[in-house]
RNA sequence: GCACCCGUAGCUCAGCUGGAUAGAGCGCUGCCCUCCGAAGGCAGAGGCCAAAGGUUCGAAUCCUUUCGGGUGCGCCA
């Protein structure tokens, strides 16, 4: 399927014979050894830095190396010709055929093109989002769900058993805070007006809860004591913002397979179990904390903890996990959480977090490291901060009023594709710029656009053969035959980098690779359209030539389904027309 | 003070977990519609990959130090 991992099987297995017949030493490590495309397309289809890798353990130079491995791979029918070049290379050129073959695996595939078997059947666990249950969600939740989902879907196609998973942040202080908020909201809706005290939520989004409320508790709670109240309260309000966070997830085309409460841990004994199972392992003990250096707080005294020893695994000092008034700090149920996520099997764990977690990466590896005996893999994805601008000028978010740019509002403008797509071109490390007016613009300084137009253009391709009297697309090896010019298989060629894209981008966690190639595979498909325009005979339709017109029509076709199936992945959908 | 992330063309960013002469887009200069959608395309100019050491056949990429920007740092989650 990866054509590149054929090739590499082929040098691999070339090298072996080479050391059966004693031209090599054996048992080299051949871990090293890469196929890639070349930099320059000038240096042939593809490059293997084989003889450059082996050349120590060998005792031989590379290039002598490389001379000998030639001719063994140019005896597959698959290489016309291997060049040794510059320090050790070994340039391959390989017959049109494979390209056209790709095509057709394309092509024959359809949606499926570039799924993988990379991840072998593991499972994997995706949490990400998280937002506490206290409000609608913002811009960067959403740079959060969308960079979460894609990866999510990449490591589908690469091969993985996936869960996207939420977990709700239901059992601290701040739903205590929320069932407050809410609390003045069913005051005023029975005309009372509500006093929202520094420190509550003041966003008019709590409006229909109270409204709820009191259509379902009437005035009994209007003169009870806090007491009494709190709790329905605090559990009405919390489900009616999971049911908005999830309508939001929903408006961006987001579906969670499990959303786990933080609150189911609390009184269950899980906590306590999670913190024995680290006891068991002399990982807790008592002890005080030296206060940070350079800012320390006012009211900073010390104080003997309960600890975990998670310099053990790679942390900078040890975290607490209770607090003064004895109760859990936010770490001790994340600790029972994860052990509940290793113990579900999961062959690797991943979470995405904004940047302002950076600092609870260290203790988060740490836990799942000592709790698996570091048997199940934790990589966070941290995704930077969101700045939103509207023709260059930035927004300005007013937290105090409690008015923030909300996913909704994001959505609502530019709808969930261009959401998803331009949340996707950059990488979750770098800070993203998101200007609405650009979003939306028709042109190619929108990545999205200019994706979007190539498939666009495909179709049209399509109508226009049809249009020409000429149906359907070669399907065979015969067919595709008349698939030669070099810019032919140069597109030919770019489409068989996909799947080898994709196991890329899954093994590094990195969905924004594809809305890359993406990008990089529609200028290539415009550039061939428009140097139609000046050589005829490179026209996808040619109207005397049927045959010749079904082979290049494959080619589009190939094209086409290579761009459906990563804006697949990126939860975009393709557009069949522009208008 | 410490930790993490970042520093690549005038601007915004890619760069395949070490490969060949470092790539796009915007902007700038000059071209291309009798022609499958010009909503596009072609060509040119533009670089000490923040700096200095190191590792090796080979470094933007790995290590160390320095400088600059961001984020975070017990009793919030």
């Amino acid at each position: 399927m990866n054509l590149f991992a054929d090739i590499r099987a082929l040098v691999v297995d070339s090298l072996d014979a080479m050391a059966r017949d004693g031209v090599l030493p054996e048992g080299l490590d051949l871990a090293n050894v890469a196929v890639e495309p070349p930099r320059d397309a000038a240096h042939g289809d593809m490059a293997t830095n084989a003889a450059m890798v082996l050349a120590k353990a060998a005792r031989a130079k590379p290039r002598d190396i490389a001379e000998a491995l030639a001719p063994r791979l140019e005896a597959d029918a698959r290489v016309t010709s291997a060049e040794v070049a510059g320090p050790g290379f070994l340039n391959l050129r390989l017959d049109a055929q494979v390209w056209r073959d790709a095509t057709l695996a394309a092509v024959t595939a359809g949606a499926d093109y570039g799924r993988s078997a990379q991840g072998r059947g593991r499972r994997i666990n995706v949490e990400f989002v998280s937002a506490n249950p206290t409000g609608p969600l913002h811009v960067g939740h959403t740079r959060g769900a969308v960079f979460g989902d894609a990866l999510a879907a990449l490591l589908d196609h690469a091969g993985w058993e996936v869960t996207r998973e939420y977990y709700i942040n239901d059992g601290g202080a701040q739903v205590d805070v929320l069932a407050r908020s809410a609390y003045e909201r069913y005051r005023e809706a029975h005309g009372l007006n509500p006093q929202i005290a520094e420190g509550l939520y003041p966003g008019d989004y709590l409006v229909p809860v109270g409204e709820a409320l009191k259509a379902e508790f009437g005035d009994r709670w209007l003169e009870a004591p806090e007491a009494e109240w709190l709790p329905a309260i605090r559990e009405r309000a919390t489900e009616m913002m999971m049911d908005l966070i999830r309508r939001d997830l929903a408006a961006l085309g987001v579906t969670m397979d499990l959303f786990f409460s933080e609150k189911s841990l609390y009184g269950s004994g899980r906590i306590e179990g999670a913190l024995e199972t680290l006891e068991a392992r002399g990982l807790v003990y008592v002890g005080v904390l030296e206060p940070p250096k350079g800012k320390a707080p006012e009211d900073w005294e010390p104080r003997p903890q309960t600890l975990f020893k998670s310099t053990e695994y790679g942390d900078d000092v040890d975290r607490p996990l209770k607090k003064s008034d004895g109760g859990w700090t936010y770490f001790a149920p994340d600790i029972a959480y994860h052990l509940d996520k290793v113990e579900r099997g999961y062959d690797a764990l991943i979470n995405v977090l904004g940047a302002d977690h950076g600092g609870y990466v260290k203790r988060l590896k740490a836990a799942t490291a000592a709790l698996s005996e570091e048997r199940v893999p934790l990589d966070v994805k941290l995704c930077q901060l969101v700045r939103l601008f509207r023709n260059g000028e930035p927004f300005k978010m007013s937290k105090r009023a409690g008015s923030f740019i909300t996913l909704r509002d994001v959505v609502e403008q530019v709808g969930p594709d261009v959401t998803r797509f331009v949340m996707l071109t950059r990488k979750n490390d770098a800070p993203l710029d998101f200007d609405f007016a650009k979003a939306l613009e028709q042109s190619k300084d929108n990545p999205v656009f200019y994706v979007q137009y190539a498939h666009a253009r495909a179709n049209s391709i399509f109508r226009t053969a049809r249009e020409a009297g000429i149906d359907g697309l070669a399907d065979d090896a015969a067919g595709l035959a008349p698939l030669d010019h070099p810019a032919e298989l140069a597109l030919a060629a770019k489409v068989a980098e996909w799947p080898r894209l994709v196991e890329t981008a899954a093994r590094h966690h990195e969905p924004h690779r594809v809305a890359f190639f993406l990008y990089d595979l529609a200028s290539e498909f415009h550039a061939m359209w428009n140097r139609g325009k000046d050589e005829p005979r490179l026209r996808f339709v040619q109207e005397g030539d049927p045959q010749g017109t079904r082979a290049r029509l494959a080619l589009v076709k190939a094209v086409s389904v290579v761009i459906s199936a990563g804006l697949g992945i990126l939860g975009v959908t393709p557009a069949e027309e522009m208008r």
